[in-house]
DNA sequence: CGGACATTTGACAAGCTTCAAGAGAAGTGG
DNA sequence: CCACTTCTCTTGAAGCTTGTCAAATGTCCG
């Protein structure tokens, strides 16, 4: 049976969880692996376009998500929408609603996504019982912020050219991180409302910015495929300093 | 001896903590405290405009702002700034740091602050010895993370007028919690240039929008201390759902 | 082929930034 | 106590980046 589930959906054991075969992330022993998937509740898949959480849902999960896209937004009452990240395979999601945080914010399916869903109400009981976890959850919540400062910066100081160069290129490396990076392409499932948002940008003035980028031969976007043609351009423009790939904790 | 100290100086002991008194942070037991009181290392003063963490510090501290109030800012190479996010009396800040994030930010002081450091290579201790502290960090991790997300609606999507009520209202919510607000006003000591720092703005343009809130009667702000006259409108504008008050840890 | 949706382009409007300069306020030194 | 400097706040004017409106083109799919 197992042969016909779709190629990445969450494997039943997390020995076999294709993520820690990348080298993206801290080994861990044998017993902490076991704690994990006991740890693990479930796991789901959610289609494209789907709600991983609504925007007002008071209680959610708790999950890390094992392949796709998906994304975090607020949006206003008139409908504007701010998406907040993206997020990759590996991210743990769902901290802030973990602990009853008011602030609303819904997660969207990109692509097709599978999650590895964990116990409501056991977090505490991991901290007690695995405070390396607990530690390890941290230094993800406080690497998302280093995430959320970048996106600040950019949508506050940024011009619409270098917010563009910078999305491109801080994708790019965290596909690259992940294994994701395939001939010198990645998939890339956002649209252009996908980017405008995510940039404070609106529609039109996206596709502009980013049909400059393209004809100047920085970069190549097609067939739902991402190539980098020029990184170092991209990167002086966005004033992206790569951060020296290091690993990080995988529940 | 102690009388002669300036009157927002850390106590030497936690217990006679000012801000444990204001009934905003959930109360520890003693040996909790006492725990804490031993997790402290140090206390510190820094006067305003200086720095508490400059940009490209490798290994900061982690600290508690006593009193005071602070800012974590970003700077691009042209000098555009953007401030991150304001850290009132309370707030346990430098947990990217400790993390050895990458992500360079700066701390500066606004006004004179009284900050508790705390051990710089014990933060791994204090997980495995207390875990409920470990879990309140991330806590708190993810509480700061809802105010960027916030911020991030707000510079991304929101106008100049919704920008400014929001920024009024979020930081006298925030000092009220505290027990900061006087006489319905509060002390107030960011001069426009913040602000436009904060918002994402220029400094003329937060002028301008700042003095016609100001003219609609909806807010006062003279000799540094800001006063709300139309917290309803206020909110309207900035889209500003009040958020219960609820208890938040306090290391 | 028709319908739904994403991308692309042009024209125009508007919000915001930049430039410039004056008015207050606060601190410094003679 | 008063010039002098420095900093912040304020205001007007002009220009540019970005947003809005509208419509054509392309693409996918039933």
């Amino acid at each position: 049976m197992n042969a016909t589930l779709p190629p990445h959906t969450c494997p039943p054991s997390c020995g076999a969880c294709r993520l820690r075969k990348t080298g993206a992330f801290t080994p861990v022993k044998p017993e902490v692996l076991a704690f994990i998937e006991g740890f693990r509740k479930d796991t789901m898949a959610v289609q494209a376009g789907g709600a991983l959480v609504r925007e007002s849902e008071p209680n959610a999960k708790l999950f890390t998500l094992y392949s796709g896209w998906a994304f975090r937004y607020k949006t206003l009452s008139d409908g504007r929408r701010q998406i907040l990240n993206f997020l990759l395979p590996g991210d743990l999601v769902g901290l802030q609603q973990e602990f009853g945080e008011v602030s609303t914010h819904g997660i969207e399916a990109l692509t097709d996504c599978s999650l590895c869903v964990f116990e409501n109400d056991s977090l505490w009981a991991l901290f007690r019982e695995h405070p390396r976890l607990g530690y390890d959850i941290t230094w993800l919540a406080a690497h998302e912020e280093g995430h959320l400062d970048e996106n600040l910066l950019t949508t506050g100081r940024r011009n619409a050219t270098e917010r563009v160069a910078m999305l491109l290129m801080h994708l790019y490396r965290r596909l690259d991180r992940i294994g994701l990076v395939e001939d010198g392409a990645v998939a890339f499932p956002l649209n252009q409302q996908h980017i405008a948002d995510a940039l404070g940008l609106s529609l039109v003035h996206t596709n502009k910015t980013l049909r400059r980028l393209a004809l100047l031969g920085l970069h190549e976007l097609k067939n739902g495929r991402l190539r980098l043609l020029n990184t170092r351009a991209l990167a002086r423009i966005a004033e992206y300093y790569d951060t020296p790939p290091r690993l990080m904790p995988l529940l």
